[in-house]
DNA sequence: CGGCAAACCTGCGAGC
DNA sequence: TGCTCGCAGGTTTGCC
């Protein structure tokens, strides 16, 4: 899934039916996803306010008061969608493993094939374990050119790979760090600590570039990403290198140089080594 | 610590 | 039609 333009679309998505509601009943239609949903998530869930939704990196939360949160992340395919009717048993789609039913009479349902997703009540947010970690958001001040040179400037890895790592900068998974380089010119495969302080400056404002214009667009859709509303994004259709191996770089002017495709980290990696140094 | 492969899952398209 | 293979937006774990 979903990197974080997907997420936060989610996120903005689900605001306006979700902020100021209370839970009045949790559907679990299976005990576990990437992780077990938990004992006692639905008694936890039960009768709570949901004062409103935050986002870190790709992980979404529903702010319960009292730093109590419920922490969610979508994983590889999950999805939320809203549906206004109280759905029979039957009417469940396949995947539908989570149903909130909030207090405006809405159902908030969360919809992963592959289950690598998660939802879990937390106690306290501030010390979540993945957040005690992470690198900073690349759309607030907190990240810029000197702070990813910094981040980068011990490290032997490819740039591709060292982007990834949310401990570097959070938010990014494959397709906008793909296109973040392309935009930069800088190789994929070049050691993160050979980028220069004016590369990181430029790669810092790529990405966030692209990452506000793939929200600006809905996310990008590729099998499984829809907003809550159903509506697909539409950020794939800009896509420079990202799943376009073979075909020209737009870039260079020469039918002849082709974006290419190979692996990192055993993840692909689309650019084009002509337009890329 | 670094680097890499495998694991967790289902679905889809390509090729035979 | 149906089979197998490889691939998919992420994260964690375990091994060398």
């Amino acid at each position: 899934m979903p990197e974080l333009p997907e997420v936060e679309t989610t996120r903005l998505g689900l605001l306006p039916h979700m902020q100021g509601q209370h839970i009045q009943n949790v559907l679990l239609r299976r005990d576990n996803l990437r992780l077990p949903f938990g004992k006692d998530f639905k008694a936890q869930l039960n009768g709570r306010d949901i004062k409103t939704l935050h986002r870190r990196g790709k992980y979404f939360w529903a702010d319960l008061g009292n730093q109590n949160a419920l922490m969610m992340h979508l994983g590889m395919s999950g999805s939320f969608r809203i549906e206004d009717q109280r759905m029979k048993a039957d009417e469940y789609q396949k995947h539908d493993h989570a149903i909130l039913s909030l207090s405006n009479d809405k159902q908030i349902i969360y919809n992963d094939p592959r289950r690598f997703g998660f939802m879990l009540y937390i106690e306290d947010v501030e010390r979540y374990e993945p957040f005690l970690r992470m690198g900073p958001e690349p759309l607030s001040n907190h990240f810029s050119g000197p702070v990813l040179h910094t981040a980068l400037h011990k490290k032997n890895t490819a740039i591709k790979i060292a982007l990834l790592d949310q401990s570097v900068v959070s938010g990014l998974g494959n397709i906008y760090v793909c296109e973040a380089l392309y935009i930069t010119r800088i190789d994929p495969r070049r050691p993160a600590k050979t980028l220069s302080l004016e590369e990181c400056e430029a790669l810092s404002t790529a990405i966030k570039q692209v990452l506000e214009r793939a929200i600006k667009a809905g996310g990008s859709t590729l099998k499984d990403h829809q907003q809550v509303d159903g509506e697909l994004g539409y950020f794939q259709h800009q896509f420079n290198v990202y799943d376009r191996a073979g075909q020209p770089c737009q870039a260079c002017n020469n039918p002849s140089h082709l974006i290419e495709r190979i692996v990192q980290g055993g993840r692909s990696t689309f650019f084009c080594p002509k337009h890329q140094k």
